[in-house]
This record gives structure tokens, C-alpha cells and sequence, in this order.
RNA sequence: GGGGUGGUAGUUAAGUUGGUUAUAACGCCGGCCUGUCACGUCGGAGGCCGCGGGUUCGAACCCCGUCCACCCCGCCA
């Protein structure tokens, strides 16, 4: 038999298969050698086989069972035997071993930087650097495989649903707003740029307008700013775009789509409608718009008692709200307790994000509260007041932020997340899916001093807010919506603006005049005049899809070859400088 | 750009008043071993203590700078 092509995988072989004559090929992940016995442990991305080689099958090929080396690539010829007493109840394929009656080494390996094991010890950056090392690791391997399924199913559910999968340029030119772009040099241009897309956005609009009524793509995405756990400077999205379409249409697509991915991938029903919170809501309650809703555990806002008593004999609350600042709680309640040292643990927290501290208060009775000196002059009917907004009885704890609305959400959002955990108010497998809607159209941004788009410069305004486009920008609702599961933003989308004259004012709230709207989206407002069906669509993560279902804390456990926080890839070590002559070629002279 | 954590044999870690020759486990090399499956057992080799300065009679340890990895803030339409 020939020893290249296997006649099974090292994952499927059992009982029944004693007495079969097979071929097998992969990896030696180890070997046990007893003198005149020797045991393999053979890997392939199937499983792992045991294959044993005794004195009996001849001198050469025991020898060469002697010498084999962990990580080794080999073909082994053999007959399967039952283990009988001997299985090993730990593997698939432990009711059964081949023994071997050929071998050929294919390729003799080195000794590995590190082992390849399920459990490994070894640092995250010697893992990176050698990757293909990791993936031959089942708990990485695993999760390559669940991507692909993901996507598999992805495709064959709007397949199903009458979508068409339409490639996008990735050559394509940079459009303001939005977040850096990864340019490329034309060499055939001297001194243009193309941009890699932060996502197709203008080309799904496009196709829309083309008549391709229901587009889908699975595609690569780059965005140059700085990474996180579940960022990447490049990442995958399964892009939709949708014509005659509503918020609602949308999110039953989605919801479809999500859960046919969970019942095929993992087995999982979901249920269906999700929740939908609006943005508004979810701030109030959570203080961020991708709440982990797997536990309720809200925030208290207590401005408006704060303020009506112009902060109740409490200085820090009275410039607070002066300030046009907020207050607002999180009430730890009985059974759960904080001592001083968990509230320095999470002070120290909180100051980590940029708070100047953690104002606590411990219910005594009524009215008597300790460990907050802050409180000794407030208002008893103030006090009286946060203890029924904040639900609290003798013995329970609130735990307070004040000051500008965007700190004091983040500081308690960070703080109702670790709670969550410490208290265990977190049921494991849960998914919490929920629609986040109503998002502002704009946001004001100091540093540019001018509202910028929260979603892009295409989303169209709710119609009950157009009105207010001149005059009140910043009180503009979107028909902008996200996907949140546990606490990560999957996707967002919006409806999109169909009509030129809506869009030049949605251009002139965001400061981008006739002449700039021109020059750098003429070609999306040109299309507008011949004929645009209303539409909308969404993208959703694929890399974060699947590292939740994987379970994976990291984007780098879901991505086959991913990039550091500074975004190098260890591996080939990209970025790298270039040859003097590619530069002269792009008519590109580096800045000493 | 800012904050935090870490960096000591191939790997993972230990290493406190700054003091002889820097430990351990796994891996690696050599010997023995026919039912192992984390094989066992005996022996051995292996170190720019991230890098560069400084303090000191003397630095893995103290100080300054710097690089790398991870986490977070800013940033991410």
C-alpha cells in the first residue's frame, strides 16, 4: 500500500475496524518507547491514534519507531487491533491501535519551541511567532473548524433566503469620517492613493441602486486604529444589504440567520424575537449601548432628585449638576456584600478608567449612613430619596460616580460588569441577544468641533426627527441599529438615506459642504438621482461571532494568523520596511 | 498618546535586609526497560537573569532609560 495516501484519518477508527489493514499519515505528537515496544501517539487535525511497533515487524522498522521524533511527519502501514483491556477510555480511538508493518518518515522535525499539546504553557507571542505550531493544536484547531462552519452556514442561509454573494474592490478610495484608513500607493498614479475598505459600505449602497435587490458578502475589512481583545486591523464581516427594507426586516433576517447559525454550529436553539432596547434605555439602565444582558443588576440615575434639591447639602453632587454633569448608582443589595477592601478593589478599578474615586455609602437604619464622610451633611430627604430609588435596606452598599455623563457610565457599566461576576449573577451558556436601536444620528466632537456621524454619513434620520436636523442636530434619532450578545456589539446597521435632498442636509448637519459631498461621494449622490430603492442593511462580526460561540476570550484564538496589540504579525514579522527601489518606483521618499 | 501587568535555561516558573557555584519542573542528549498512554528509571548538558546606562567593594534584586507581549482608557463612521 502506498504510504502517502491514508486509507483513514487519525480520528476515526474503531472497534469494528479490527483487523483492517490501513494506512495512516500525520504528526508524532509522542512517543512512549519501552525498549523492545514502542508506543506513537500519531495526530492528524482528526484525532490521534495509537500505533505500536514491536521487534517482531523487523529490525529497520523498529529502529526507525525508536528514532522518531515528537512533531515528525510519517506514513505508517498497519493492521488494526482491539486493545481489549488496555483502551483508553480518554480517546475516541482508544478501543483500538494500529500495528505497524511499514513506516516512512516524511519529514524529521526539529525539536518544537514548545509542545504540542491540548494544555499549553507557553506565552502568547512564542505561539504567535510560531503559529502553524499552534494551530496544530486541538483547542485552536477546533476553532478554525467552527469558523469555517460558521461561515458555511452563513452562505447557505441567505443563499436560501435569495441573496446574492457580490465581491467588492478592496482597492478603493478613502472617504472621510470614520476611522483611519489603510492606504496603498499607485504606482500607475504617482502620488494617489487607494484605501483598503473599512467596510463596503458605499458598494452594497451601489448595488442596491443597481437593482441586485439582496446582497451578502463574507468580507475582509481593515480599519488602522489601535487594537484590542476583540479588535483587529483587519477582521471579517458578513456584510448584508437589503432594498425595500425596514428596521423590522432587518432584524428578522438577522435573528433568522443567528439562529440558524447556533442550531447548526452549536447546537443551540435561540429564542427569537430578541429583546430591543433603545439607546437611550440602554444607557440609562446599563451605561453603555452593548449591555451584557445576561443579568439585570441597573443603574440608578439619581440627577434629577440631585438636582431638584441642587445637590442636597452635598458639594461634589451641587457642581456636579451644575456642571451639566449626572449622578448616578449601582445599590449592592443583601444577599450580596461588599467589605472595604472589595470597595477599594473596585475603586481602584474605576480610577484605572479615569475616575477620581468611589463614593460609598453603607446603610445603617434609615437616614444613617457610614463610610461615606461625603454624605455627613446631606439632606435627610435626599438621603430618603436615593434609598428608595436604590431599593436598599440596613446592610446593603451604593456605590456612586458623578460628574459627566460619558465617565460615570463608563465607570459604573465597568463596575456592574465585575459585580456581575463576583456575585455570580452570570448563568453560564446563556446567549442574551438584544437590538439596540434609536441610536443618535449625530454626536458633537470637541476635537473637530462639529457633529460627526455615530454611524456613518448614510444613515437615515428616524422621519418623526427630520424636522429637528437644523435646528436641534443633536436631538436626531437614527434608524440605526446594533446586535449585542453578553456584553459585545456582534453588528450594526441602519436604513439608509435614499433621497438626495435628505442626504445634502444630513452632509450639511455634518459640516461637508456641496463642493466636498461632491468630490468625494459624487459618484453615491450621481446614482441617486437615476433611481434608488429604499434600503438598508447591517454587517455583523464574524471574528467575534465565532469567538463567542468558541468560547474564546481573544480574536487571536479565532483568526488563523492574527496580529499583535501593535499590530504586527509575529510571524513573517509584517510590517517590514521596504527595498529603496519600491519606494522610488511609488515616487515615496520616507520623512528622516 | 495615557494607565496597569509581565519579561530569569528550549519552555513554564521560583529566586528579600544587594553577598560564595542562579534553583525546580517539563523538554533535550546518553544508558536501561515488551503494554505504555503525562511510561518508568539512572546519568548528563544547557543561562548576555529582555536590552542600555547608573548607584555600589559587589546588582537577577536598587535607580534611570529603552524594547517586546498582554489588558484597559483615548481612538474604533
Amino acid at each position: 500500500m502506498d504510504l502517502l495516501h491514508r486509507t483513514h484519518t487519525c480520528g476515526n477508527l474503531r472497534g469494528p475496524d479490527a483487523g483492517k489493514t490501513v494506512v495512516l499519515t500525520g504528526w508524532v505528537e509522542t512517543k512512549r518507547d519501552l525498549g523492545g515496544f514502542v508506543f506513537v501517539d500519531l495526530r492528524d487535525r482528526h484525532g490521534v491514534t495509537q500505533v505500536t511497533f514491536d521487534p517482531t515487524g523487523g529490525n529497520v522498522l523498529f529502529t526507525t519507531a525508536q528514532d522518531l521524533r515528537p512533531e515528525s511527519v510519517i506514513g505508517v502501514e498497519g493492521v488494526v487491533a482491539s486493545r481489549g483491556r488496555n483502551t483508553n477510555k480518554e480517546l475516541p480511538t482508544g478501543e483500538i491501535e494500529v500495528r505497524a508493518t511499514r513506516v516512512e518518515v516524511f519529514s524529521r522535525a526539529d525539536t518544537p519551541p514548545f509542545t504540542v499539546t491540548d494544555e499549553t504553557t507557553a506565552n502568547e507571542d512564542l505561539r504567535l511567532k510560531y503559529r502553524y505550531l499552534d494551530l496544530r493544536r486541538r483547542p485552536i484547531a477546533k476553532n478554525i473548524v467552527l469558523r469555517h462552519r460558521i461561515a458555511k452556514a452563513a452562505r447557505d442561509y441567505f443563499d436560501r433566503q435569495g441573496f446574492l454573494e457580490i465581491e467588492t474592490p478592496f482597492l478603493t478610495r478613502s472617504t472621510p469620517e470614520g476611522a483611519r484608513d489603510y492606504l496603498v500607493p499607485s504606482r500607475v498614479n504617482p502620488g494617489r492613493f487607494y484605501a483598503l475598505p473599512q467596510s463596503p459600505q458605499l458598494f452594497k449602497q451601489l448595488l442596491m441602486v443597481a437593482g441586485m435587490d439582496r446582497y451578502f458578502q463574507i468580507v475582509r475589512c481593515f480599519r488602522d486604529e489601535d487594537l484590542r481583545a476583540d479588535r483587529q486591523p483587519e477582521f471579517t464581516q458578513i456584510d448584508v444589504e437589503m432594498s425595500f427594507a425596514d428596521v423590522d426586516s432587518i432584524a428578522g433576517l438577522i435573528e433568522g440567520l443567528l439562529q440558524q447559525l447556533f442550531r447548526e454550529v452549536s447546537g443551540v436553539e435561540i429564542p427569537a424575537p430578541f429583546r430591543r432596547l433603545t439607546w437611550d434605555e440602554a444607557v440609562r439602565d446599563y451605561g453603555t449601548d452593548k449591555p451584557d444582558l445576561r443579568f439585570d443588576l441597573r443603574l440608578v440615575d439619581l440627577t434629577v432628585p440631585v438636582r431638584t434639591r441642587d445637590g442636597g447639602g452635598v458639594g461634589l453632587f451641587r457642581k456636579a449638576v451644575e456642571a451639566g454633569g449626572i449622578v448616578k448608582a449601582l445599590a449592592v443589595r443583601a444577599p450580596n456584600t461588599l467589605t472595604r477592601t472589595d470597595i477599594d478593589k473596585l475603586e481602584d478599578q474605576v480610577k484605572q478608567l479615569g475616575s477620581k474615586g468611589l463614593a460609598r455609602a453603607k446603610i445603617e437604619a434609615p437616614g444613617q449612613w457610614t463610610l461615606a464622610p461625603w454624605a455627613k451633611d446631606m439632606d435627610p430627604h435626599l438621603k430618603a430619596e436615593i434609598e428608595h430609588l436604590c431599593a436598599v435596606n440596613p446592610g446593603d452598599v451604593i456605590l456612586l460616580q458623578f460628574g459627566r455623563a460619558r465617565d460615570v457610565n463608563l465607570h459604573l457599566a465597568s463596575l456592574r460588569q465585575t459585580l456581575a461576576r463576583k456575585f455570580g449573577m452570570v448563568k453560564p451558556g446563556e446567549h442574551a441577544f438584544a437590538w439596540i436601536t434609536d441610536f443618535p444620528l449625530l454626536e458633537y466632537s470637541e476635537e473637530e468641533q462639529r457633529y460627526v456621524a455615530c454611524h456613518h454619513p448614510f444613515t437615515s434620520p428616524r422621519p418623526v426627527d427630520v424636522e429637528k436636523l437644523e435646528n436641534a442636530p443633536g436631538a436626531v434619532k437614527a434608524q440605526a441599529y446594533d446586535i449585542v450578545l453578553n456584553g459585545f456589539e456582534l453588528g450594526g446597521g441602519s436604513i439608509r438615506i435614499h433621497d438626495r435632498d435628505l442626504q445634502s442636509r444630513v452632509f450639511t448637519a455634518l459640516g461637508i459642504g456641496e463642493a466636498e459631498a461632491q468630490s468625494k461621494f459624487g459618484f453615491l449622490l450621481e446614482a441617486f438621482r437615476y433611481g434608488a430603492p429604499p434600503h438598508g442593511g447591517i454587517a455583523l462580526g464574524l471574528d467575534r461571532l465565532a469567538m463567542l460561540m468558541a468560547g474564546a476570550d481573544s480574536l487571536r484564538d479565532v483568526v488563523a494568523f492574527p496580529k499583535t496589540a501593535r499590530a504586527v504579525d509575529l510571524m513573517t514579522e509584517a510590517p517590514a520596511g521596504v527595498d529603496e527601489r519600491q519606494l522610488e518606483e511609488l515616487r515615496i521618499r520616507l520623512k528622516a
